[in-house]
DNA sequence: CACTTGACCTGTCCGC
DNA sequence: TGCGGACAGGTCAAGT
């Protein structure tokens, strides 16, 4: 999915576009993606007034005047995007949105008082929207065991080495893209952060140093940084709720540059697999572990 | 408990 | 041009 800095980039551009609108008509057919039930759906949104955005993780927590919280994961492909009724003009892309939405990747519309409507759009269906009473959101299974959010000052070095310490006997790649160590990271960031500590993701855990971690730490909270200030990653499907691509991915060290050469030193990266997942190294800069050579 | 793998979906790309 | 297989930004359930 989008990871933190993208569902971050979404969260601020909702929160200027929808807080202090009413919800006059919900469209969210029979899909799993919305699993809530209609009735309850009709009588906790309809007439319902945004009050508050915001994000924990990769979940977006939208607020209403009626105590409820909309909740929402993307994902791998979701997308949430905003069409009002004014026109960006010079090829903005919401402008052709107006036009192009709903299409076939639309599982839920929203449409305010004022006209405007808000797409749920995706197209794997991995990701889902639920409507919750404000108290049983903490409640949620993923609310309740996911980590610390990088990104907050209680983020220490002593937090993130006593968490990452219980999957010691795993790979580190594997370790930064468990939510329960720490919320946020993802496919994209894992690989640049580790890149940036000269760390092999294929590392175990145990093997790497106190002082590597604490790098690490770091590493990871900038590039958070620098995503979020860049708009996000747009790999293929992410954009942001006006339907902007993010530009993070012109500044990417490794992630998808197999084949190109190294910014710090010149090789070139390599595409492996680690963790399950497609993993990019500079083959100079970050040495394998033994049991690979 | 810790760890790994496959499943969930649709679409696209690559090799034959 | 068609077909099969691998792969895609995330999590979860089930297996060892």
């Amino acid at each position: 999915m989008p990871e933190l800095p993208e569902v971050e980039t979404v969260k601020r551009g909702l929160e200027r576009l929808i807080v202090g609108k009413t919800i006059v008509v919900i469209d969210h057919g029979s899909d799993k993606s919305f699993p809530n039930d209609h009735t309850q759906v009709d009588a906790f949104m309809i007439n319902a007034t945004i009050t508050k955005v915001t994000r924990r993780a990769k979940v977006l927590l939208i607020e209403l005047s009626t105590e409820y919280t909309i909740m929402i994961h993307l994902k791998m492909t979701g997308q949430l995007v905003f069409v009002g009724s004014e026109r960006f003009g010079a090829g903005h892309p919401n402008d052709s949105l107006v036009d192009n939405l709903p299409d076939k990747s639309t599982r839920v519309t929203i449409v305010f008082n004022d006209d405007s409507k808000l797409f749920f759009n995706d197209q794997r269906r991995f990701g889902w929207v639920k409507l919750l009473p404000n108290h049983m959101v903490k409640e949620e299974p993923f609310m309740q065991k996911v980590g610390p959010e990088p990104l907050h000052p209680e983020f220490s070095d002593e937090v993130f080495l006593s968490r990452i310490a219980r999957r010691k006997g795993t790979t580190i790649k594997a370790a930064i893209l468990d939510q329960t160590v720490l919320a946020g990271i993802g496919n994209i960031y894992a690989d640049e952060g580790l890149w940036m500590s000269k760390i092999h993701p294929a590392t175990r855990v145990k093997d790497v140093s106190n002082k590597k971690l604490k790098e690490l730490r770091q590493n990871l909270v900038d590039v958070l940084q620098l995503s979020i200030d860049k708009g996000g990653s747009t790999n293929k499907n992410y954009v942001d709720a006006e339907g902007n691509k993010g530009s993070y991915m012109e500044f990417a060290k490794v992630f998808r540059r197999e084949g190109k050469p190294c910014n710090r030193c010149g090789a070139t990266i390599e595409k492996s697999r680690v963790a399950g997942r497609g993993t990019h190294t500079c083959p100079d800069c970050q040495s394998p572990p033994k049991k690979l050579l």
